[in-house]
DNA sequence: CGAAAACTTGACCCAACTCAACGAACGTGG
DNA sequence: CCACGTTCGTTGAGTTGGGTCAAGTTTTCG
């Protein structure tokens, strides 16, 4: 594959999968002028008010989280990222960050040129489905998190955090057999989940000894799938993973 | 103004806020083929899970709110809408509905061909860019409100609801003076802030002994704005709504 | 005017938080 | 390779914000 010659082969694979691109479009993605840069776990790649920025984010090794800090302290995970994912597509047409980006593990991005972006998406048409799909489903994904934090209990939150980034892993090819690596603190899963670092070490254990899901050394072990899924009450449609039926035409 | 001509002229106008729209842009939206259909208070807009809806809906005159169930039958409400926003933009190019939509108040809404959406927006950057940035910063809502609903308590919830709603309704030049319009009940605030209607009852009776806001009759009185900003932690920029700087060329 | 829906308030309960102490794992530098 | 500081995980005890249940009251609307 050939995709593989560029740094954005992952990029312009993940896009295809939303929406089919041909030949030319794969090769205009391919070609886009970046740079690449790599972050330390922690680094914040964006941050909340930077203004102007000319660039966007695509992740092209580790995994990140977006992210929004309380006046107290205390922080709210919005968001997790894998290999291959945009980082801030909301650039493309807002020029302020409303929130902050940081490196969940080491990180290597591929800061692509805001204009040149702007230029192909404005004069590709399956470009610009493939992208603006792209940030349509992360508004999905949004919208379902509101949901766990709103209106689920700390297992059901935790269940269902479990269960989509399996299914995302799954996706991605990071999660061969059922284990896959998970690269959060208990701190961080509490931050995404609206819940303490100590109220997620006892809902870990409660999880486990019920024979659910094992997670430990930033691994998670699924020992009965329907059972987590069933308690997260997770359907993966809000996902839109599924590229069963062909895009309407 | 000749938007008045034609139901979309609210449209129309929302989305020149975010970007600038030339002549032919507009009048190309204002052409859009459409049908407008009234709905009953509660009555659902759109399903979850309604597969290949052939149009987008955009909101003439009243109220709607975006909703997820629980299987418990509880539920979660993670957006409102305003006269003149779009209420589907998702279908634009997803194919299937992840969560439902409903009538708050009697509602008009103007059925736009999706078909013809699509050309227009593939076909003219400027109205592309409007409404891919009106998508975006929906996206940005979505973000606010998984950190409200994680990571405040029930008095800075219901603080930062309201004053979002302050906000927007000003921007949309509904709320005059001080008061404007709050078409909800209590339990639909709950809904909103993953709070039961009781609690809310409890919540708006503090707020509005502490001098912040009174709640009553479908009307919100904000007595105190700085304060009741301060206790939701609100800071407007995340709805974008300050077309201060000229967006970048 | 009457019924249904929305709001209000009290009593009680529990899921999740806080505070605190300790153990385990993991770098990192000598 | 080991010593040691630091971060991460674990567990207990006590507290509390918000939920539940239940009984009114008020508003809305046909």
């Amino acid at each position: 594959m050939s995709d593989a010659r560029s740094d954005l082969g992952g990029f312009a694979r993940k896009l295809a999968l939303v929406h089919p691109l041909d030949a030319e479009d794969r090769a205009a993605i391919l070609a886009l002028p970046h740079v690449r840069r790599m972050f330390e776990p922690a680094a914040y790649i964006i941050r909340e008010g930077e203004r102007l920025r000319r660039t966007c984010s695509v992740i092209l090794s580790g995994y990140a989280f977006r992210q929004k800090l309380m006046i107290d302290g205390s922080r709210q995970i919005v968001s997790l990222h894998l290999p291959g994912e945009p980082l801030d597509l909301q650039h493309l047409f807002l020029d302020c960050a409303d929130h902050n980006v940081q490196a969940l593990t080491p990180l290597v991005a591929a800061e692509i040129d805001r204009d040149a972006l702007r230029m192909i998406v404005l004069s590709r048409p399956a470009v610009a489905r493939a992208v603006w799909a792209a940030t349509l489903i992360e508004a999905s994904i949004f919208r379902e998190w509101i949901a766990n934090v709103g209106r689920r209990d700390a297992r059901g939150r935790i269940a269902h955090l479990m269960c989509e980034f399996k299914v995302r892993m799954d996706a991605a090819g990071l999660a061969p057999d059922g284990r896959y690596e998970l690269p959060m603190t208990q701190e961080q899963i509490g931050d995404a989940t609206g819940l303490t670092s100590v109220h997620v070490n006892r809902t870990l254990r409660r999880l486990r000894e019920a024979g659910l899901v094992t997670v430990a050394n930033r691994e998670v072990r699924i020992h009965d799938l329907p059972a987590l899924a069933a308690l997260g009450e997770f359907d993966p449609d809000y996902l839109f993973l599924d590229n069963g039926d062909p895009p309407t035409p």
